[in-house]
DNA sequence: TCTCCCAGTGTGCAAATGCACATCTGCTGC
DNA sequence: GCAGCAGATGTGCATTTGCACACTGGGAGA
């Protein structure tokens, strides 16, 4: 859809009107086109992110409640956004940002990173600098869905991320979800699968979301996994959250569900055993899922907002 | 100058504006400010670096390296591509394609180019756009074998060139290697020959690889022109490399030897004379070669990769 | 107290941009 | 061979933007 020759011409087009501040007039004089057309190219690099807007949040820490939830739950390392933005959209660009300086202080010395995508995820990845550059191997952690939503098509983001920092790519080329358990089973055992798994545990970093089970924002009904009738079902049952679509309950147990057997990916246990594993999750209503993904012990590092940070610390 | 709160308001606005795609008057009546307040807070975050605009360039640069390269060597230009491919044969790719997207850049003014051929150059031709037109005359600076190597065979390349940029082509019609030193003289001297190694002195622009003199590597052995003993001796006895199949030493002088004298092509003083010639040259077992090559002071402009680079720069 | 100055603010207009709609071009299937 | 269609390309116009210039208010210094 967007070869090389087209990307080459897009960004071009976008240098001269970005960089060198020419009108849409002048590029198409230089280079012999009509200005509606530059003006289109214009609009394809902005949507294919060949020309990418970054903005430079003022982030401000919460230092003291970080000290808390290091010292509460054991954390190695806690980043709080001193409260601010109250629109959502807003906020998790911030938190994304704050993550993402964050990797950036500690992919340089760091040689793997497992990635659970979702849409928090997606944003924090968004964030890393384009100019930033890291010989990180980057592994796709969980399987991958048939349909193309953007913050879900994990091996074009692992490629994506991995182009970026300039690193490389392993993929796990396998469904997110199988029909059964022992369908999952079997997946998990192909050599193709069984190799990026393995990989996958062996990983110096991992990055992960947060979700909470609420049909309103949970990716298991964009990404088409699971039923809202069912996220409830769970729910009542006492699950409270999920980390790499894993489904867990209060505790931080894994949630006994039929659900939790047949996705495909690195599992809680396994994120448990990874030296480091990095949660992203803002939201006051992601508060008890949070608390929950920290009592399951596998999380290192938790970067959330201040007013989320409160909730979790009444528990 | 910039104090924390405006830095915020500055990132609010840019992200109205730039995130929410709403308009200035828009987010004028949104925060009860003038459009031309707004106006000017977002031309202030332009300048500020609260929003920076990144190009996506797939071919990415390393700007640092390149200063430095141009610094430390006197070069009118560098282009060193950022670190990545680890593989051989698409590092090459991807040098071949910053080149020759250099060489786009510049024909368009040029009337004339001399052309080495060699793996290195070859690769760079073939990624010079289909479409690309520039009336520019290509000129076969070396002489050429009996047996046709693809990336070897000179007056073919030198059409195909010629044709694909819209402009003539000049041949250099003799054989590369004369069977010594007075023949190749005498070759030198025909009519047909001279004019052409006349025009190729006169051209603006010169294109060339750069050789290590490996066994493993070397297009001495894959084109005939030189034995494998026989390089590992000139080696021995100081010659580090190759430039339009002239043989230098780590000081960038000919290497006093018979096979200098029976190559027709240009000669490394003739390069040196040019307004412009270009090197392409990727690997870091070529950083050795590369630094003769520069230091011989033929060099304007020196396309190579990262790691290389760094390596170039410890000499 | 008055005057000057300057940083910040608003007005009006020309230029630049975004986009709906019309047109063309090349391809597929009958 | 041609009707139908999808994608690319151009025209014309309303909206949006950039900016020169005019205005304001408040502080420093005479």
């Amino acid at each position: 859809m967007i070869d090389s020759a087209q990307h080459e011409l897009l960004a071009k087009v976008a240098s001269m009107y970005y960089e060198g501040e020419m009108t849409q007039n002048e590029i198409a004089a230089a280079l012999e086109l009509s200005r509606v057309k530059i003006y289109r190219l214009l609009k394809q690099a902005r949507e294919t992110q060949v020309v990418r807007i970054f903005i430079d949040w003022h982030i401000k820490r919460a230092p003291a409640v970080e000290a808390q939830l290091i010292e509460r739950f054991g954390l190695d390392e806690a980043l709080v956004l001193g409260s601010g933005a109250t629109d959502s959209a807003l906020l998790l660009r911030q938190i994304a940002q704050l993550a993402a300086r964050y990797l950036e202080g500690i992919l340089a010395d760091t040689a793997s990173m497992s990635i659970c995508f979702g849409s928090t995820t997606y944003e924090v990845i968004n964030a890393i600098r384009l100019d930033f550059q890291a010989n990180v191997k980057v592994m796709q952690a969980t399987g991958s869905l048939s349909h193309a939503l953007k913050e879900f098509d994990s091996s074009a983001l692992t490629r994506q991320l991995a182009q970026k920092l300039g690193g490389e790519a392993l993929y796990l080329s396998c469904p997110l979800l199988a029909d059964d358990a022992r369908a999952a089973a079997i997946i998990r055992e192909q050599a193709v699968v069984a190799r990026t798994l393995d990989q996958v545990r062996r990983a110096n970093i991992a990055l992960v979301g947060i979700g909470d089970l609420h049909p309103q924002t949970s990716g298991f009904l964009r990404a088409g996994v699971a039923e809202s009738a069912q996220l409830r079902e769970y729910r009542e049952a006492g699950a409270i959250g999920d980390m790499a679509w894993q489904i867990f309950d209060g505790g931080g147990r894994l949630f006994p569900c039929e659900l939790n057997q047949r996705i495909i990916g690195v599992t809680l246990d396994e994120l448990s055993a990874l030296p480091q594993t990095i949660a992203v999750a803002a939201g006051v209503n992601k508060a008890a899922a949070i608390v929950g993904a920290l009592r399951s012990g596998a999380i290192n590092v938790l970067c959330t907002d201040e007013a989320t940070a409160a909730r979790i610390l009444e528990a």
